[in-house]
DNA sequence: CGCGGGTTTGAATCATGTCAAGTTAAGTGG
DNA sequence: CCACTTAACTTGACATGATTCAAACCCGCG
């Protein structure tokens, strides 16, 4: 395909994008889609890279083209908490605070495709479409986050591992949205991310994860391969 | 002061309305906020009140013009969290979708400015200005909601109880925004609710306070009212 | 005065954390 | 291909912070 030099052509990035027509790009009109593509930089980060850290003011904002960032906070004593993860296609960065004292990082191999902070400002004021699609998506990461609040004050420990893995499984199993009662996943987070995400400390993510084992709830290949043969006995493990 | 036939005029409730330049209102011109305020409905409600619970699908929002709003959530055997706070003058209700699962209820007696859903969704349409307020609002709550998966995950149950009583501070003494060193206020919360925050149960909830006055960090009035000597005394107890 | 909700206090129990020791799996270099 | 290293994970024994259960307390109110 030739690169055509008419502002009503799809940017060749953009054409071949998973991230297209899903996540804030689908918000755009040509015109602006082939401005962002111009200033757009493709980028991929291995696991574990820091991606955006405290203080330190990054001026880009990224969508998630593929992977998993986990968002975290620490505490001066070391104490970690992750309070989110991102999957395709969300859009990373906290538009209007540049010290959102959140730490970003890759908890799977990531690719992303970034943007000066600028361009997307001056979009989000000239396109109200855009700022509704992100504005949405904040509602939606504060329904997870309220959700991870009952997780975190209210369930056991057994109980936090399932819903983890329910959530997990939502995320990045594409047979979920149909009416699948099994499943079968990569854990895209350490023993030591689950023991941050949920409050615990890894003994206890690991005694849980093998008990579910025992009792035939999960199966468990490579250490992060998950199986669910019965998704309702999960869930009913989960205590919702 | 006679009621103005002209659009240009503050309508009457506005005028007076704590809430006007604060909150979203001050995001409306003179002709949207007439617009408004014509289909608005001031109302109060007592401590315990429900305003919107899980399914049951109101359709209005809200301004809180003055006391303390909490939102909840409950597990099917009856566990509940409480997944935030909202004081004046905060706008209640989750746009574009009526099913947000959340319950919300009167902490304190309150008094509110409704509006009709469909009102507020047609304005949302037509001023950016507005929906940037809201979006803005949903950042805030979503920088607040990481806030506390951190002090319910990672944090022990005194150090909840300092983090609380620091929040509250904030939201409810107006000398905090001076560089006070002091600070009184009245909680808005019961043990039973603060428990319900914080994960913990109403028991260790009195027994954290009882020390936090033993050791003369605050000191508790009628129950309700604390004083807070030494704020930096509260925050190292909070753990940050 | 007694009643009832909210709160405090005490003693026993339990879930989860802590500490220490294995085990597994994946390199890495000889 | 085999030691050797290292990081991630699992398992066990013990310690402890928070819950549970029970009782007492406080205070406004009929």
């Amino acid at each position: 395909m030739e690169k055509e030099p008419t502002s009503y052509a799809i940017p060749v990035l953009c054409a071949s994008c998973k991230g297209r027509n899903r996540g804030v790009c689908g918000a755009l009109d040509h015109d602006q889609l082939a401005e962002l593509a111009g200033a757009s930089c493709r980028s991929a980060a291995g696991s574990g890279a820091a991606l955006l850290w405290e203080a330190e003011r990054v001026d880009n904002y990224a969508n998630i083209l593929s992977g998993v960032v986990k968002l975290s906070k620490t505490l001066s004593d070391g104490r970690q908490q992750i309070v989110g993860l991102q999957f395709s296609p969300d859009f990373l960065g906290r538009p209007f605070r540049s010290d959102s004292a959140i730490n970003a990082q890759a908890a799977t191999d990531v690719t992303l495709c970034s943007f000066p902070k600028a361009a997307v400002e001056r979009m989000l004021r000239e396109s109200p479409e855009l700022e509704r699609r992100l504005y949405n998506q904040a509602l939606d990461e504060l329904d997870e986050a309220r959700d991870w609040m009952v997780t975190l004050g209210r369930k056991t420990a057994s109980e936090k591992i399932a819903s983890l893995l329910l959530m997990i499984a939502h995320h990045t199993d594409p047979s979920m949205t149909k009416g699948q009662n099994a499943s079968r996943f990569d854990l895209p987070l350490s023993r030591a991310d689950i023991a941050d995400f949920l409050g615990l400390t890894v003994e206890t993510v690991s005694r849980q994860l093998t008990r579910l084992r025992d009792d035939k709830v999960i199966s468990i290949e490579n250490n992060r391969q998950i199986v669910v043969p019965d998704l309702r006995r999960l869930k009913a493990r989960a205590g919702n």
